[in-house]
DNA sequence: ATAGAATGTAAACGCTGTTAACTAAGTTTA
DNA sequence: TAAACTTAGTTAACAGCGTTTACATTCTAT
């Protein structure tokens, strides 16, 4: 409401301090070299005071988390905007090609959303759910968008999934369950190459990826009968 | 050679004792909880006697990642065998719920190969490589079945890519491609389930999988034109 | 000016992987 | 059989970690 005091403004830059050292240290050393007290000491304090901004080293991964969900869905939003006016499939095309871009230059936030990276952290669900849903939610419009429009025909064996969804949020079924069968598909890719599963059977993997991509784009547009 | 003396016979079983408590504390608090005192403690010793036996935690967990591929081989390699008389496709889905199947019943064994739950620990390449190979194996010698028996179409597209391995091995190329991109695929919605980022999304993640691996082996059966 | 809240510190606890020095037992050789 | 050697375990210690407690300082508001 009012206008936030001089003590809080300085508590926000040092809360945000912290989530910076945090993120630059991971970039450098990876997710699982996170360490309170190393955050401290580059930042010439003290471990314990890192306390009187985050309850527990898990609230502080849970930021970060926030954090990282975040920059992606911003990734996948500035890609959806630039090709606003080129129709679906090719808005597809660029977000899924963003996605697997994040990746690659976020390994380690990467990591810290799709992987297990720090010993005995157990994510809120009632947070990242909410944070994977809105990053989803890009491709959700664009699955959207290409159905209203036409473009895209509606899977109908997506209809017999998820009644309980169906129930509490009407018919939005059929663009979530694309948006998920993209996603795992995309995420699928992108994971096995960070973490190294396709080296030295594959020479250019974002090749593969882009190839991927295309194959599945073009099987959702097709209008013939699935087979 | 010779038989082995009575000592190395005590030694290979205290290692496999080392392996199994190992493998059974994992599956109790999850692999990023793995910890050579408590690993111990359970046998009854004390933690430095763990280093007669392997030289690091490193080399331990490189130890528990390599049976750990196996196993996934050994569950792939079954459900080829269990429908070799059906034809490639249903041997692909069968191998494709198969690789869900073992990530679902074993989820710490399976963030030990696909995730990073160990901190600062990095696998190396020279061992994992070539048992992810092998793993892959499984689904490259169905796929290989299938273009000989022709039931499956060789997709192009993949010509072009990695020249440098075709190169040295001839031209395996095909099969492996597909075998990637199908693997990405199932790795993808694997991966989202296990790691809880399908849930409140749908409400039947196995039926998820299903429908989509279906629809991407009917997709790679289908002989008609790309599009 | 003074009371209170906010923000930092130092010290300590229990946990971790790891190393060094030592002991006890088993195995091999003179 | 006795001596020499190898192997497998121990205890003690070190550095690092997250975390808690008790205390000091400083900024803010009455």
């Amino acid at each position: 409401m009012t206008q936030p005091t001089r003590r809080q403004i300085i508590r926000e830059e040092t809360t945000q301090e912290i989530l910076d050292t945090a993120r630059a240290q991971m970039a450098e050393r990876g997710a699982a070299a996170l360490s309170l007290r190393a955050i401290a000491r580059e930042m010439g304090m003290t471990a314990p005071a890192i306390y009187r901004y985050f309850t527990d080293r898990d609230a502080l991964v849970t930021a970060l988390i926030g954090q990282a969900y975040e920059s992606l869905r911003q990734a996948l939003e500035e890609a959806h905007q630039q090709n606003l006016q080129e129709g679906a499939r090719k808005q597809l095309l660029a977000v899924g090609m963003a996605y697997r871009e994040w990746g690659v230059s976020h390994p380690a936030e990467y990591a810290l959303i799709f992987g297990t990276p720090i010993p005995n952290y157990h994510a809120p669900e009632e947070t990242t759910v909410p944070l994977a849903r809105s990053a989803l939610g890009v491709l959700i419009n664009v699955i959207q968008e290409g159905l209203q429009s036409g473009e895209l025909r509606p899977l109908e064996e997506y209809a017999a999934l998820s009644p309980g969804l169906r129930e509490e949020q009407g018919d939005i079924d059929p663009q979530v369950h694309l948006a998920l069968a993209l996603w795992g598909h995309v995420h699928g890719l992108t994971s096995l190459e960070l973490y190294n599963h396709l080296q030295s059977l594959v020479e250019d993997p974002a090749e593969l990826f882009r190839l991927e991509l295309l194959s599945k784009v073009e099987f959702l547009f097709s209008k013939d009968s699935k087979q």
